[in-house]
DNA sequence: TTTAATTCCCAGTATTTTTGTCGGATTTCG
DNA sequence: CGAAATCCGACAAAAATACTGGGAATTAAA
């Protein structure tokens, strides 16, 4: 029940895009810096994030990821998705060739898997990159008037 | 974001329980037996919720589990965290010697952990053992009004 | 009192998943 | 051109998961 680093990292990454690629694209090896992350790591990370629409690229030098779609229309759910696999606590396959489970209207454990389920993704698909982005910007804002005035900080660990 | 099998055989193992030792202790070999699983493995996952007070057991001949409370104050979440561990996705440290995550209060996506991290919490809290119990007793009538006279059955794969 | 059924305990191992690393090809700006 | 990037695929180390096996201790029943 523990998310990976790749969900972490992922989201970490998405975040720090919110906060810097406005005006322009970002490399790879700035967000590594930022967010304390192996560049190679992210970068698999980040194809991942591409090919789903979440963020788009442009090669080449002066290149980098932008988000592929407004941080409100992101949701936390479609990021963990992508970098996590399923969210599906627990899949029913239904029928188990062992007889283990005899058919799908007499799996009995599918109930509690589905309410497990529902309530993971409800909660993680009404939390959008937006808020994240937002709120962190925030907190960067409360930094700097407390008179630190180190550039940018990482999200979290 | 996946149960471990630890988890979805603890479960099975408990309503097993919950469905066959109200009079008698029930060995583990038993349980294994209806529920299709290893039994040395669920050997291990017995003795840690026997730690936990989920279940308790006596030995020698004629021995066996039992459950340790009413299924109705055994919550599908105190399960989960004596199997998984913490249910925590994600843990924020607060602070990390490398800088990346600047003390508590400045840790952006604690907020995010947060809240899903309450969200499961709150849904495997509040489902209880004696839900799942009554389902599959539900569930096996009907297949015995069925017509089907095929002894016990698992309770999912 | 022996015997069989059990839990208990601990150590080892195989498999899978996670978390990376590395090297090079390709694209694009200046 | 040359440097800065993304892209791509294979490999490798580490950790977690899932499972196996042997034997000691306990207990009910024959």
């Amino acid at each position: 029940m523990k998310l990976s680093t790749r969900a972490r990292y992922g989201l970490r990454a998405l975040i720090d895009l919110g906060l810097h690629s406005e005006n322009e694209a970002v490399s790879i090896q700035s967000i590594a810096g930022r967010q304390n992350i192996s560049e190679s790591y992210l970068e698999q990370l980040m194809a991942k994030l591409k090919k789903a629409g979440l963020v788009e690229s442009t090669r080449g030098a002066q290149g980098g990821y932008r988000l592929g779609k407004p941080g409100d229309q992101i949701s936390v759910g479609d990021i963990l998705r992508v970098l996590e696999g399923s969210l599906e606590a627990v899949e029913c396959p239904g029928i188990a060739s062992d007889g283990s489970c005899s058919g799908e209207s007499l799996c009995v454990a599918k109930h509690v898997w589905k309410r497990i389920n529902d309530s993971i993704t409800a909660s993680v698909d009404s939390l959008m990159l937006s808020e994240l982005i937002e709120e962190s910007r925030k907190k960067q804002k409360e930094i700097i008037s407390a008179g630190n005035q180190t550039a940018d900080i990482g999200v979290s660990k």
